[in-house]
Formats: structure tokens, C-alpha cells, sequence
DNA sequence: TTTTAATCGAGACGGTACGTCCAGTCTTGTC
DNA sequence: GACAAGACTGGACGTACCGTCTCGATTAAAA
């Protein structure tokens, strides 16, 4: 009689509820806004702010790096459009786009996450995956059809170029406010300026 | 006559001991190097293995964070001594004694406590200043000499020549060895030289 | 219609374990009867000894003395029944079953705890409330009626009488033994015929 | 040649001070009258409000029981001086003389510390020695001079009339106050009639 | 007078237990 | 079944005292 059969079966019971999964994934973002650290973060007060169960958190994560990697997954900002029009304005449009970020929640969670990335190992390869790789292979390009256009020089290492525009970025993202240097609107042209001219006269 | 004064009296009371206080940065060195991270780090742990009550330890930090980053000083690096022929040697010096230390157990602890620094902002305070500091005013000092003596740009903004240079350098140390490009011993140059002649032709 | 309604409802969550509450509360009766004191006693050692959490208990009793005094009373000894037949009769029963407990542990728990009882104050109160004032109100009940059928004399004030028999009872239990005064089987109706009779000739 | 000898040896030396000795003492009773139960003493209030260290208290008495039942032994009361006109008489001032003490520091603390004696043991049995046993020593007296002279019974068990009466006081003196029964100066008479004539008619 | 030696106060030492907090798991009744 | 609520064991937190141990400074008899 009843053969009624879905394709990728259902499981039986209750489904999971969407809404709870977003308000734990906000309410992970929010703590760590709020200036909470990865490791002063507790399971306990997610599951507070967000009105739902410790139980409802662990039936979807492990513990508490996956919940993080996951949520901060969420806030990864798509590498921008790149004008195309030559290897200096790609470069200016990806610094200018690190640099800024019109959600002051967003810009605070990414540098504490950076900061704290490397500790969590599996939160470590997650975040990288999702939201350092692809910009690294953003730049990338651009440095590889740079060399091939000729507009860099022939003789560059890829690699090493990118250590110098991504380095110089985040040291600048993380240092830079306590040296009288912004990343402003801008400063993205001249940090370019300095990349591509080098430091020799 | 004699008024013979001493400058700092003593304070009344036993004096604090050396032995433990050197026994419990010992143990917390090792217990990072170990691989626990500085939020993994208890303080039990500190005094189970420096054989110290946990009272000794916290008659002298107030947590967690102050042990650490005093910990963390006693393995400042010194800045090397710059051979002063030219910027690209002392570049090139400042460079390599970064990359490499010989004490295994001490890079791996610079390691972690850099990545966990900026989530411990009194740690991230004192590290800064005592590690950090010293060798930022040296690379600067390096710049502003090469710009003086016509080796460097006359135009060039130091903090962002700063801001190649150990960017650059930072960026390699942390993800180099992923991509195939290690801060070994012959490896200095060519970073060094990429800074300054740029990536255009 | 279904206005069905419990009168005390069940709070959510998950009930509090009945095996957890009375293996606390063995494990403290074991340590007192091992001699411990109740100043020495320690939390700690409760939880180790009935394998629980520190927390399990602190959600139960606020501290130390709460937790004793409820452990005590499990021990309250009831009155014994009472022959009826006259008020020496009477009681010799209640002295008698004063002197004597089969059971050796509830006994040293019981001198235990009488000794150290009114140091703490709320202690104090919870186990006389459970175990004192019962046998109080016994005792105080054979006087009255002893007055009321002429077996003792009218003019007698029953609160005196009770210190009497009381007092004499306690002061045998503490200090006989060391005067060669046990409050064994038969010393029951020597003592009871004492009180009764007076000293005077 | 140097036939020095003083009899009892003064040991080289500073001399231990009399004063901190004093100080320690009475700094002890000052915190058991307000209220704090032996256990509840530490060593380290007393050091404090003694205005000493705590090696000088150390120096002296091994733990705390020893200072205790030393402190406690500066208070006790002397048996006061009895009529010897009848062994009523005597009993009454013997009763009377217990149950009040003009220094309401002194009760306090004596009436803590008969509610604390047992459990230490070293306490009880210097606390026995110095202020129980004395008084106990002069109402035997009292009995057996009754016995003799014919105003008691000659069958009375001299011990058990003992305990009839101290044990009646004490009962009084710790629940007589929450019973309406105060050992005030006229209850003395009262009390004294009731053992002597006993409860039967 | 100068030792010499035990005392003093102060306070640090290695420990034990405190009462709190949270992790990650388990157990209810309801949806 | 998933859900919220909340109990469970376990373990680190930072504090308070324990009883012991240095310290430099007194203090008084012996040399």
C-alpha cells in the first residue's frame, strides 16, 4: 500500500529547526564581538543568549571550534570584484577591500579570530579554507598574469610576491592603527605604490 | 657621621625565592612548548610541575596572563648584532635572526604565544613591548639611516617600509613552510632583495 | 472541562538523582563515624567518598553544617515504645533505650554530633528540632500523667522534673563512664529509682 | 674555678616576652566570645589581633587545642566558698554560684566551650582537669559529708548523686534559658529542694 | 665591650580545602 | 525525534589558613 518513499529519506521525528541554528550561530558572533575571546567563550552563554539548550549545540557540533569555525564561516567576505584593467588597480581593489568593512561586528570577530586561529587547529584549517584561501588565490592570479603581461617582473617568485602584498596588508590591518597608519580609502594606492616601486630608489 | 642610608630597604619578612620563582617560568615554558596552549595552561599544572604551592605563584601574578607574558619575556631574542655595511646586509641579518633559533623549545613556544598574543591584551602589552618593540625600533632605525645615506628612496614613508619588511617577514614565518618557502639561512637574501628592488621590472 | 491541574508541578529538567542524595549522605555518616569531626570533615572527601561531584552537593546544601544536620537526622532515633504499666516503668524504658544502640556506628555519629552540635547553630537547630525534642516531649508526657494519676508528687514542676531525668541521663552518658557509672541494662532502674526518690532520707 | 650553678638554669638568650604571651591569650578569648567557634579560630586572626607572629604563638603551644585549653584555664572559676551549715545550703551556693558570672566575656566563653570540649581531646581533658573536676571534687564532698551526717540517704550511690546534680545543672544551664527556666539567684533553692526530695511523693 | 644565642615581627613556603564555574553528558516531559 | 531545562561527574579557578621556614632586628646574659 504505502510506498511513498522520499529519495534522500527523512529521518523520522522532529526536524531540526533552522531558527535555532541561526540563533546560536549569532549569538556565538555577538559574544565574540562583545570582546570574548575563543577560549573565554562558553558553551553555557551561547546557549543562554541564544534561548535554546546545550543539548540543541551538541547535537550539531563537537565542541566549541567546530561551533566557531562554522560561524565565522559565515561573516567570510567574497573576494571583491577585480576591475581587470591592470595588476595595480586588481591589487588596490583587494587591499581597499580587506581594509574595510561597513559591519563593525564583522571587522572585530575577523581580527580576533585571526588572532586566535592558529590555536585551534581544527578551527585553524576550517577558517583557512573557507576564507584565506580563496583570497590568496585571488591574489595569486593576479601576480601570475602580472608576470605574464609583464607588468611585474619576469624573474618573480609568486609565491614570495604574495608573502609581500599579504604580509604587508595584515601587518598594516593589525599594526597599523597604533602607527598613525590606516588603511583608509586612500592609503590602498600608496601601499600598492610601495609594493609594486620596492624600497630602492 | 654615619649616616650610612640604604636606598631600597629590604622589605620585612622572608624574601621571596628565587629558586621557585625561576621553577615556575621553567614550567610554564615547558608545559607551552609541550604543545598546551597558553588557555589550556593551568595554573595546577605551573605548580604540580615546579613542585610550588599555588600560592607562591599567585603571590607574585595576579593570573594567568601576567605569568605568561613575563614567562614569555625571558626568551626575548636580542636584535643581532647588524654588520652596519649597508641596509641589505643589516636587512638581510635582522631577517635571518628571525627565522632561526636554535633552541627548538623556544621557537615553539614564540610561535604559539604570537598567535595567541592579541587575545591576551595585557600579555599582547608586555610581549609587545619587550620583544616586539626593540626589534621594530631597529628595523626603523635601519630605514631611516638607509634613507639619509641615498640607499633607500628619499620619498619613502618609513612605518610602511616597516610594514613591508616584517609583514613580509611575519607572513613567511607563519605560512611559509605550508608553501614551499622556508626562512632558512640562504633564503634572507632573496626576501631582502625583493623588498627593495619591488615587484615591478 | 479538563482544568486538571497537579498541585505542585514538576520543574523542568532533569530530577534531582534520589541514588546521588543518599550516597552523600552515607558517605558523611561513614566519615563522621570514622572519627572524623565535623570541623575536619571536608566536603571534598564526601564527594571522593560517595562518588559524586562537589556540585552535586552544593546544589543540595548550602554548606557543610546543612549537610550534617540532614545527615544526622536519618539517625534520629524514635522513641521506644513505652510498657504504659507506670511511670518508672516508663521511664526506665526511655533511659534504657538512651544507653544502648546496636548499632555501633549510629552511636559514635550520634556522641559525635551531641558534642559538636551547638557550635553550630543551625545544626544545632535541625537536629534538636528531629532528635531531641521528640524524646523531650516523651519524657515530658510520662511526667504529666505521672502527676495526673498521683504517681508523682502534684507540686512538681514537669520542665524540673524533665532536667532532672534528662540531665542526669546526659551527664551518665557523657562522664559514667569514666566514674564507673555505665548506663548498662540494669543500671536503668537504679538511676530511674534515684530520681524518683530523691536524695534525702 | 666557676662553680656558677643557678638552680633552674635561665637558658641563654632572649626571654620569651610575658606581654605577647598575654596578648595571644586574651586576643583568643576576645574572638571566641564574639562569637568564633574553635574551629572557626584560626591561628592567624590571633597572630593578628595579638599584634604578634605567628612563631610566637607556635613557640609556645604546639596547636590550637593546646592555646585554647590554656586560655580557657585563665578564666576558670574557683569553687566558691560554702556555707558548710547544711548540705542544702551548700548545694544552693554551689548551683547558684554556676549559673552566674558577672564577666558576661567569661560565660560566653565558657559556655562555648562546653559545647565544643568533646571534640578536642587534649582540650577536654586539660579543660576537665583545670575547671570541671574541682568543682566536681567539692559537691562529692558536699554528698558524702550528707551521707555522713545522716541528711541523706545512707544508701545513696555517692557518684549518681553526682550526676543527679550536675547534670540537672548543666541541663538547666544549656536549655533551661528556651524552656522558661532560668538559674537565677532564687531558681538556686528550687532546684536543690527538687533533687533532694525526688519526684515520687 | 663584645660576643653569642634565643626571641621578636613579618611574611614567604608547600599544602589542603573551600565554594564557584563551566565542560560535555545524561535524563526528564513537552512539542 | 528534536527541543528546553536542568541534573550529572569532573576538574580548574582564585582565596584562606595551616604549620614550617627564613629573614633582619632585639635583647640580655656570658665572655
Amino acid at each position: 500500500m504505502s510506498n511513498q518513499q522520499t529519495v534522500t529519506a527523512r529521518p523520522a521525528g522532529r526536524p531540526r529547526s533552522e531558527k535555532a541554528e541561526k540563533a546560536i550561530v549569532e549569538a556565538t558572533l555577538d559574544l565574540i564581538a562583545e570582546g570574548m575571546g575563543v577560549s573565554e567563550l562558553s558553551i553555557e552563554a551561547i546557549a543562554a543568549r541564544a534561548g535554546v539548550g546545550k543539548t540543541t549545540i551538541y547535537r550539531r557540533w563537537a565542541n566549541k571550534e567546530e561551533l566557531v569555525a562554522d560561524a565565522l564561516s559565515t561573516l567570510k567576505r567574497p573576494v571583491p570584484p577585480l576591475p581587470g584593467s591592470s595588476v595595480r588597480d586588481d591589487l588596490i581593489a583587494l587591499v581597499d577591500s580587506m581594509g574595510g568593512d561597513d559591519n563593525a561586528r564583522n571587522r572585530c570577530v575577523m581580527n580576533i579570530a585571526m588572532g586566535e586561529a592558529d590555536r585551534y587547529p581544527s578551527l585553524m584549517e576550517r577558517f583557512v579554507k573557507r576564507a584565506i584561501e580563496p583570497r590568496r588565490q585571488a591574489v595569486l592570479a593576479v601576480v601570475e598574469r602580472g608576470i605574464a603581461t609583464g607588468e611585474l617582473r619576469s624573474d618573480l617568485d609568486p609565491q614570495l610576491a604574495l608573502a609581500m602584498i599579504q604580509g604587508t596588508m595584515m601587518y598594516l590591518n593589525k599594526w597599523g592603527p597604533g602607527l598613525g597608519l590606516s588603511l583608509g580609502p586612500e592609503a590602498g594606492a600608496r601601499v600598492v605604490d610601495a609594493i609594486l616601486d620596492g624600497l630602492a630608489p
